[in-house]
RNA sequence: GGAUAGAUAGCUCAACGGCAGAGCAAUGCCCUGUUAAGGCAUAGGUUGAAAGUUCGAAUCUUUCUUUAUCCGCCA
């Protein structure tokens, strides 16, 4: 009967005291032989279950250690001390799990590390830190469902395994059950895949888009959220080799309407953070706001966590062309004293350092940038009567880059083709997604947004690692 | 993949060519309404690895391993 217990979060808000409650959960702190702060992941704050002297024996007290875990039966009673309302003044105290403090690594008094904790991502979810992080990240992955359950859309799970290797949005990992040792050759020496499991040569996924858009053929409006892989040895803070991606697809959408509907949707989930995990976006601020005072001043942020998102939320997004995005950096101060590393010109893929002064400096909000040289984007991309750019949309956001790519769908055939031809993409490889150009195309768009990149924006946090719970990364893949 | 900066006690750091140290954690004892509880004591090290320079190397040089940050690729 361990579900008569009561989580914390729900007995700190308590209106009523003087009930016997069952309380469980893991040892935070134990003060004065009569102290247990005790935290059971519901909420960063802890109880205080109090165990007056006398109640244990000495065996059983040496056993209370940080980290190990506790099943408490007491009278909630209002606090005799002066830091909490409330406490469980105990009438029994079972010890659950022992945690041996000589082996346990994680003793919080240390202020051990991010990097410290990283290696022990199996534990951290016991610090307050990760605690609030994760319970941020399940509240927006929440907010991702409801958002689009609200609007009609249909949640469409696209194939993690993808014989599809055209779609070009970057290296794949390779699925295979064929002998690393002895492989099977074709009479030419390449690797005959015909022998392989599928019949064919097969990859996780980059992208779950081209599904997206048959399903956005039937159900005018789906969206994917799973899991997306990229092989690329990628070493920054806001790259992942696995990682979770939200894309949307709809159809009768042009690029005026996606952008719509993208800043909608990042200000839904934000909102739905704020309101439902006030506790521990405040306590992600005041980390935050911490460890900016190490920082010379000038590195620090103009506002505070809490404050960014509520500006986020309260103002329009940026928008700009990229046409305008090149004007604006060619006249700023910035480019004339040459402190840019890469050039500007109409063309140019714009670089983080660009895109950083287009956010960071000049609007200080996110923006979003449209119509992209056709050169620099993706074949599906619909072209603009110019003949030069696309309908793309890139959502820019400060201190992550970009959070959003999108665009509209090229729908006609013959354009769609010959792009196609002009990019080497097989096209008979994809006759299957051309068959939505033959059998009543419309007008559809659509996004892919990186959820980590969301967690890290709305957390405060600075590395993508440690907003996802086993990170994967080149050279790395613990747990 | 490229560049830069790191690796010293369980954790966070100091020592910058001359005996390797502090705070916290741990262990033992004391105290008992504490709030990262407090007090006293104890223990804890092949300074990431290997080679070299030197009377002497944590410190200087080379190679390797590994981590972080930035850039590229992108979400």
């Amino acid at each position: 009967m361990f579900n008569s217990r009561t989580k914390i979060k729900a007995l700190l808000s308590s209106e009523q005291t003087g009930q016997e409650v069952t309380v469980m959960g893991w040892v935070r702190s134990f003060r004065n032989n009569q102290f247990i702060a005790l935290n059971d992941g519901s909420t960063n704050n802890n109880i205080q279950v109090v165990a007056e002297l006398g109640l244990l024996d000495d065996a059983t007290l040496k056993r209370i250690t940080p980290g190990a875990s506790l099943k408490v039966v007491g009278q909630l009673i209002e606090s005799l001390g002066k830091g909490q309302k409330v406490e469980v003044k105990a009438k029994n105290i079972e010890i659950l799990g022992d945690c041996d403090p000589e082996k346990y690594p994680l003793q919080l008094k240390n202020r051990p590390t991010l990097e410290y904790l990283r290696e022990k991502a199996h534990l951290r979810f016991r610090t307050n830190t990760f605690g609030a992080v994760f319970r941020v990240r399940h509240s927006l992955a929440f907010a991702v469902h409801k958002f689009f359950n609200d609007k009609g859309f249909v949640y469409l799970h696209t194939p993690i395994i993808t014989s599809s290797d055209a779609e070009g949005a970057g290296e794949m990992f390779r699925v295979t059950t064929l002998p690393f040792d002895k492989t099977p050759r074709k009479e030419d020496g390449t690797v005959d895949f015909a022998e392989d499991f599928f019949g064919k040569s097969t990859n996780l996924t980059v992208s779950g888009q081209l599904e997206g858009e048959l399903g956005a053929m039937a159900f005018s409006d789906i969206y994917t959220f799973g899991p997306t892989f990229r092989a690329e040895n990628s070493n920054t803070t806001r790259h992942l080799a696995e990682f979770w991606m939200i894309e949307p697809e709809m159809a009768f959408y042009d690029i005026e309407d996606n952008m719509n509907l993208a800043e909608e949707f990042i200000k839904y989930i934000i909102k739905h953070a704020i309101e439902h995990n006030a506790d521990d976006i405040a306590f992600l601020a005041q980390r935050l706001a911490d460890e900016e005072k190490q920082l010379p001043q000038d590195k620090r942020s103009e506002f505070g966590l809490v404050e960014k998102l509520e500006f986020v939320l309260n103002n329009p997004f940026e928008r700009i062309t990229y046409t305008e995005a090149v004007d604006i950096l060619l006249q700023s101060p910035a480019y004339k004293k040459k402190k840019f590393e890469y050039d500007v010109s109409w063309g140019i893929d714009l670089q983080s350092e660009h895109e950083r002064y287009l956010v960071e400096k000049h609007f200080k909000k996110p923006v979003i940038v449209t119509g992209y040289p056709k050169a620099i984007k993706a074949f599906y991309m619909r072209q603009n009567d110019d003949g030069k750019t696309v309908a793309a949309m890139d959502i820019l956001a400060p201190g992550i880059g970009e959070i959003v790519g999108g665009s509209q769908r090229e729908e006609r055939l013959e354009k769609l083709e010959e792009r196609m031809r002009e990019m080497h993409i097989p096209v008979e490889d994809l006759d299957w997604y051309l068959d939505t150009r033959r059998f009543g195309a419309v007008p559809h768009a659509g996004f892919g947004l990186g959820f980590e990149r969301m967690v890290l924006f709305v957390t405060g946090m600075t590395n993508i690692r440690d907003v996802i719970a086993f990170a994967r990364t080149p050279n790395n893949c613990e747990f």
